[in-house]
DNA sequence: TAAAAATACTCCATAGGTATTTTAT
DNA sequence: ATAAAATACCTATGGAGTATTTTTA
C-alpha cells in the first residue's frame, strides 16, 4: 500500500479528470493512469469507470475513498504528532 | 511519508535489535537502517536512541509509533474494504 | 475531428543487497 | 574479541517524463 496511490485517487475523485488530477499533483498525466492503475491491480478493483470524456468513480471506489482519506488524514497527524513530540511541545519530560 | 518506513519503525520498536528487525521484515540489516535515518531526518526527528549494544524508543519515539500503528491499521482497512467492496460484499448495488 | 485516457519507451531516483568499518563492552 | 549498528558502494526496480496511439463523442 503506497500513501501516494491513496493520494492520487484522492485528487482524481475531486477532479474527475486525469489531466487535470495530474497537474494538481505535479505530475505528468501517463504517470497517474499509471499509479491508479497500479493501485487498482493491488487491491483487485475497479476504482474507476473510464468512458473516455469521462471518469467517474464506481460503488467499490466510492467506499474505498472514504477509508483512503481517513488513512491519509491520520498519517498526516502522525506527522504532525511527531513534529511536536521532537520540539518537546507535549509537556512529557525526557 | 511512506508507510513502509511506519511499519520498519514498528517492528524494530518489537525488537529493539536492527539484526532481528530486519530479519522479520525480510530485509538486510543496513537497510534497515537506512528507512531508520530516513524516517527521522523526514520526521526531524530522533526515534530511537542508539548506544550500541541497545536499542530505544525515545519518548517522541513513542508518541509517534501510537499515530504510525494507527495509520498501518487504516491503511490495512481500506484494502480489506475495497476487497470486500469488489466483492460486492457491501450490499450496495452497482 | 477533437479531447482525453492509455500505451511505449526511456531515464533516473532510491530501496535494497554485500562487504566493510566503527564502536562499546 | 565480539556483537551490533553505521557506512560505502553497487545494482535493479519502478516512478515519472516525452511522444504517440487509441477511442468515442
Amino acid at each position: 500500500m503506497e500513501l501516494r496511490r491513496l493520494k492520487y485517487m484522492s485528487v482524481l475523485t475531486e477532479e474527475l479528470h486525469f489531466g487535470k488530477a495530474a497537474v494538481r499533483l505535479g505530475v505528468a498525466q501517463p504517470a497517474l493512469t499509471q499509479q491508479i492503475q497500479a493501485l487498482e491491480r493491488e487491491l483487485g478493483v475497479e476504482l474507476f469507470y473510464r468512458t473516455k470524456r469521462s471518469v467517474k468513480l464506481t460503488v467499490a471506489g466510492r467506499v474505498t475513498l472514504n477509508e483512503a482519506i481517513r488513512t491519509l488524514q491520520q498519517a498526516e497527524k502522525t506527522v504532525l504528532v511527531a513534529r511536536q513530540a521532537g520540539r518537546g511541545e507535549l509537556g512529557l519530560c525526557r
